[in-house]
DNA sequence: GCCGTTTTCGGCCCGACTGTTTTCAGTCG
């Protein structure tokens, strides 16, 4: 099983918990455990396989939950779950994802009106059924029908890049309201995950509350979910959801602190305040009644003793006990990005010519960059051996012309079923680096596929595994593979991992990423760009890069031409 | 169900907003 199995079914036992109106508590402890293995970067079956590891030592994992996990692990399946499904109908659990709907809402439905899917509810509110419920009226019923008609319409969070094409021109009309001092994106987007739920933006104005008119009258939006004082949201055409949060000034830096989140690390450091008699909220923090820190993020961290800790690593996975310690990475930065190791051109299915990608390349300061494309094997794109040897010569001949960029020969070599590479080794032997990669058959058994990429890894001319697990976000779930495995085996064979910067990849995640670095497998960013525009993805792979803990060191394409050539030989 | 420098019981983050209510429960983040 994979972590997140695990993950899911807890998450499963949490929801129908709370279904049953079970202790708060008990849920929250369900939902902590489940996303402790979530972002764990070692997998339960190898921990529990490991004589010395204890599941108990875990964060959030007690001696029940660890009898749980290990008898899911034993057995596949466990009885407690089975039970609680004998109890509650799991379709409740849709029911209670809908926008105004939760458990309690949820289980009245059930109870009242014997409603268990989605098109039962629908039904109901159709015929004016909720309205006999107590608590519903009119508003709620037609909220929850615009909510199924929303959940049928998107499934998934927005990709960061996605969240970007609707942020950038909300942000700069909202600059515009009168009045308007402070104003920021917090939430996910502040720490750059690769997907985000909603918007959340904060903001102060140096007189009067203009600004949430003038929010809700934006143009892009369609609906108007919440309208206060301080506090308004809206969802746009887009079906993306933005609240907008209005604070005072002097309390600016704790709000931006409190809305960035992530709710795992407030809460961690909401421990430490407790700890020392302190209340932390979105206000200050508080010694009683009195405020001691406030105006800025720096004032919070400060008042528990803590620096300042970057977004990216605001998750509560070790942020703040490195950050107590003195050991907080520096993390990379764009601009220490010296080149890019994957793109496309016209010859297999990028849009480019080789001289424009160079063009581009030169454009944004790079001292060297890898033409990629792809090989015979897909039938669409693939470049035949004759034409990658027309394409060096090309290359040879332009490199003539410049003397302030390398571009380097090279393909992204498909991985054949058996982990046999798709070009020769006669072919292999003209190219400056070798980037590898699964494009086909992603159905096959987990050590099959793990054995299959492993073996490719150990072909001498390897330098770069791509895209490592082939995922596509709100797309396609990744390959099945021992991802541990393959970084080990980078590790021994000298290989880099590729961080396909992508936003539809981003690939590898974040875990997997600190994973790596933690294994001493040094990283490269890659755009794999088919036009030039999607040169400036590089951003996004440098945010994911930052969240996964990587510091200027670990990234391969932040060194000088010869030292990058140095890292990648084997 | 987890956790412990107030340690084996008693906490566990908490405030804003809404809709339906007549004082508040439910949802949300």
């Amino acid at each position: 099983m994979e972590n997140v199995d695990y993950a899911r079914t807890l998450g499963e036992i949490a929801d129908l918990l709370e279904l049953q109106g079970a202790n708060v508590f008990r849920v929250r402890a369900y939902r902590n455990a489940a996303r402790t293995i979530e972002t764990l970067s070692q997998s339960i079956d190898s921990l529990l396989e490991d004589e010395d590891a204890r599941l108990v030592d875990l964060p959030s994992i007690g001696k029940d939950l660890a009898a749980k996990i290990t008898e899911l692990y034993e057995t596949g399946e466990l009885e407690f779950l089975a039970e609680l499904r004998e109890e509650v109908p799991t379709s409740l659990i849709e029911i209670m994802r809908i926008p105004s709907l939760g458990p309690k809402r949820a289980k009245q439905l059930w109870e009242a009106l014997d409603i268990t899917s989605i098109d039962d509810l629908e039904d109901a509110a159709r015929s004016d059924a909720l309205l006999e419920l107590p608590g519903f009226g009119e508003t709620l019923q037609a909220r929850v029908l615009t909510g199924i008609k929303q959940l049928r319409a998107r499934v998934g969070r927005f990709k960061l890049s996605e969240a970007d094409v609707y942020a950038e021109p909300l942000v700069d009309y909202l600059r515009k309201a009168e009045g308007v001092v402070d104003l920021e994106i917090a939430g996910s987007y502040r720490r750059r995950c690769e997907t985000v739920g909603d918007l959340d933006i904060l903001a102060t104005t140096s007189q009067g509350s203009a600004i949430m008119d003038h929010f809700v009258a934006y143009g892009g939006v369609e609906d108007v979910l919440v309208n206060g004082p301080t506090k308004s949201s809206v969802r746009l055409a887009s079906g993306l959801q933005v609240d907008l949060r209005l604070v005072a000034r002097e309390s600016y830096g704790a709000a931006l602190y409190y809305f960035t989140g992530s709710k795992a690390h407030n809460i961690a450091v909401r421990g430490i305040a407790r700890e020392r008699g302190l209340k932390v909220n979105e206000y200050g923090v508080f010694s009683g009644d009195d405020p001691i820190a406030a105006a800025t993020e720096e004032d919070v961290f400060a008042s528990v003793d803590l620096p300042w800790i970057p977004p990216e690593l605001r998750e509560d996975r070790g942020e703040i006990q490195e950050a107590r310690a003195g050991r907080l990475p520096k993390l990379i930065e764009l601009t220490d990005i010296r080149g890019d190791l994957q793109m496309h051109s016209q010859s297999s299915d990028g849009e480019n010519t080789i001289d424009e990608l160079v063009q581009a390349c030169r454009e944004r300061g790079y001292e060297y960059m890898a033409i990629t494309d792809h090989t015979p094997a897909l039938a669409m794109n693939g470049v035949e051996p004759s034409e990658f040897k027309k394409q060096y010569k090309r290359i040879d001949k332009l490199q003539e012309k410049y003397d302030d960029i390398r571009i380097l020969k090279s393909a992204e070599v498909d991985i054949l079923g058996e982990g046999e590479l798709d070009l020769d080794d006669d072919l292999l032997d003209l190219m400056d680096i070798v980037v590898i990669a699964v494009h086909t058959r992603f159905t096959m058994s987990r050590a099959q596929m793990t054995r299959r990429i492993v073996r490719a890894m150990q072909h001498r001319k390897v330098n770069i595994l791509a895209h490592p697990t082939g995922r596509l976000i709100n797309r396609r779930e990744p390959y099945p593979v021992d991802i541990e495995e393959l970084v080990r085996v980078a590790r021994e064979e000298g290989i880099l991992l590729e961080l396909n910067a992508q936003p539809h990849r981003l690939d590898l995640r974040d875990i997997y990423v600190q994973m790596a670095k933690l294994a001493g497998v040094k990283i490269v960013i890659s755009t794999d760009a088919h036009r030039i525009i999607e040169l400036d993805h590089m951003r996004y792979g440098v945010d994911q890069a930052r969240r996964g803990w990587l510091e200027r060191t670990d990234v391969a394409n932040t060194y000088s031409l010869a030292q990058f050539l140095e890292l990648a030989k084997r």
